[in-house]
DNA sequence: GTATTACATCGACAGTCGTGAGTCTTATTG
DNA sequence: CAATAAGACTCACGACTGTCGATGTAATAC
């Protein structure tokens, strides 16, 4: 229900005084939202935000080599995509041999997902 | 409540037969995913991130040049992020004589806040 | 031991990004 | 009319991005 308060005609001002009134905004939110900005950024590339939504339905720890086949790129690619999305904080892995099992942190997402509720 | 679901020792496959199986990947979901991707990657600069959060808190239009002051940018460059706003179709405008008012284009941001809830 | 596999890293490439200085268009003021 | 202001656009710059091929590392299989 967006009011439209005040769109009052405005005049042009004198080159030193200030055009309108500011809308006030709270300094709290400049590091959350560099945080937040962080997180969405990760996600602003398809296959990474694919990636989260597979590691997410999954449930559990995926291995890449199970990664690689649904995605049309090569690995070292993918493993580039999956690095980004650990410097994020979004995922995390777990070596166990030759294999790499990759997991979504938990609560990773919850910034970004409650200021966009 | 994640459930570590067969974690199961993996062997060294054949140079040609499959490593695991693969994790199934509904079709429907991609281009799903390039447009949250899209929004998500607009949102992916703390600018760009206050901007939304400044119009959104204001429940209606704004005018440029009350953003202006807000961001220790230069004028041309803060038309730049919301051009890439706009084009991402998160945010809109409306022309009224000299002044520019922006104002979240509602419902923009739905798909992405559902995904990660 | 050697060969092979899984995955990460490196190097290089074209493309895009954020930024500011400068310019342009349009509308208001006088 | 001329002067000025708001805001978009152009150009240029260095930095970063997504991509692949090649290479490196470490563990398994033989």
């Amino acid at each position: 229900m967006p009011v439209d308060l005040e769109l009052s005609p405005k005049h042009k001002r004198a080159n030193g005084s200030p055009c309108c009134e500011p809308v006030v905004y709270p300094d709290v939110q400049r590091e959350e939202a560099l945080r937040m900005a962080e997180v969405a950024k990760a996600l602003g590339d398809p296959i990474r935000l694919q990636l989260v939504d597979v590691l997410r339905k999954h449930a559990g720890k995926v291995c890449v080599c199970e990664l690689v086949p649904l995605f049309d790129i090569s690995q070292p690619t993918l493993s580039h995509h999956l690095k980004k999305l650990r410097d994020a904080g979004i995922v995390d892995s777990e070596r166990q041999g030759l294999w790499a099992y990759y997991y979504v942190i938990p609560d990773a997402l919850e910034g970004l997902s409650a200021w966009l509720s």
